[in-house]
DNA sequence: CAGTATCCATTTCGATACTG
DNA sequence: CAGTATCGAAATGGATACTG
């Protein structure tokens, strides 16, 4: 396995990237994530052996680095790698133009917050320190309440109370926000039916969505459902 | 499996297409063959059985259109399939940039004579026929000799002599004349060097680099090895 | 923090032969 | 032509627990 027996670029190309979860790992260090358990965060379902054994496979193809610095290990994608963000860009915008709906197997907290969290607009957000507390409604127990803590410092999530005062706190279900995210629905949409809720002074609220930047897809146009045949407008 | 959990698109698109094969039926697709034993030619180490997997999947999918006309049954990329293209064109330029050289293992004749014999220059052919014979003195035996035969109707492509007249022939080694294809050497210095002969009156041989149009992947800039450092120049 | 170790159920695929 | 049928070997990866 692993080898198609063929010349073609495309093959050869996927002789490495077809395996599962690689493209999502190279996914994770193209968005800036550089450490193992960081990695971990944003392909969660995936077991750390295999985590370690993609890692490896894709040290010895030449797309990612690992070293150590200060005794943290490193993991940095080499030019070669940097290149497969062409790859990522072509399959999230199919994907998210052709891939069906979301269903409830798709939707995870950890993952929202954690991509919520390292897209936020912090130039746009005011100096001193910012908590923006999420309350996921459906979601299962112990993923329902997130903190987002802003300072000088940088950005932390949080999934218990650091007992800092809360700038604007946002209800909305599982999948409302998720939608929001990945550009399935329009903020203005789900304010204004209620999907997603904003509590916490108007100005400030205000600011929510220009402070939450949102999936590098979410702007991708989605395709027009054909018209039905035979219909004249 | 299959299933990764996540509303990222890229990862909802790699449950679609990270299964072995599936991007190159795809291509395969793409480069316009449309039936069952056709598609089989493009992916010959690919058993019958997988490949009806495959389809059926890609249908369901709706990447795919299935239909039967005149007693022939028709694959066909829907609008969703023909978008895939931008997948495939960023998976080969990676892979022909950075997957390393080409081993035995990914040489393969049959395959080789298919792209090439699709992708000939037809209007820079002169009319009537025209018959290119190869000879791939290091094939597996059986899959040395190949004759490419042209005429108004079309391109066929013969593995036992047609007994035409031979128009031009072709002399190489498997592996230098699958580099030329790929673009990893090119004509002048293949011809220069004689891994790649070509046998017949000189004004068709100065014509063969022009009816045979190299992959798609043959023009695509390759990195340019580092220098080392310190070292100046 | 950055992985290892283990283990087995499940899948997956390749090879080969056959069919309406 | 366009697939089915069958079978077994291999590997893949998920779950879980552990470690320096």
């Amino acid at each position: 396995m692993g080898n198609y027996g063929q010349f073609c670029p495309v093959a050869r190309a996927m002789e490495l990237l077809d395996e599962r979860w690689t493209l999502l790992v190279i996914r994770e260090l193209l968005s800036g994530s550089r450490h193992f358990n960081e990695l971990r965060r944003g392909v969660p379902r995936m077991s750390p052996a295999l985590l370690t054994k993609r890692l490896r496979t894709l040290v010895q193809a030449g797309v990612v680095e690992r070293y150590e610095d200060d005794d943290r290990v490193i993991y940095e994608l080499t030019p070669a790698g940097e290149e497969l963000q062409s790859v990522v860009e072509a399959l999230g915008m199919w994907g998210i133009r052709w891939m069906p709906e979301l269903g409830d197997e798709d939707l995870d907290p950890h993952l929202l917050l954690w991509d919520v969290h390292r897209n936020l607009d912090l130039d746009a957000m005011p100096d001193g320190r910012t908590v923006l507390a999420f309350h996921l409604f459906d979601a299962r127990q112990g993923a329902r309440d997130w903190w987002i803590v802003v300072n000088e410092d940088g950005v932390d999530l949080c999934d218990a109370d650091p007992g800092f005062e809360v700038t604007v706190r946002i209800e909305a279900s599982l999948r409302a926000l998720t939608r929001v995210w990945v550009g399935e629905a329009d903020w203005d949409e789900a304010l204004r039916t209620g999907e997603v809720q904003l509590h916490g002074p108007a100005s400030i609220r205000r600011q929510v969505p220009v402070w939450l930047e949102l999936s590098a897809f979410a702007a991708v146009p989605r395709p027009t459902p054909r018209e039905p045949v035979g219909v004249i407008d």
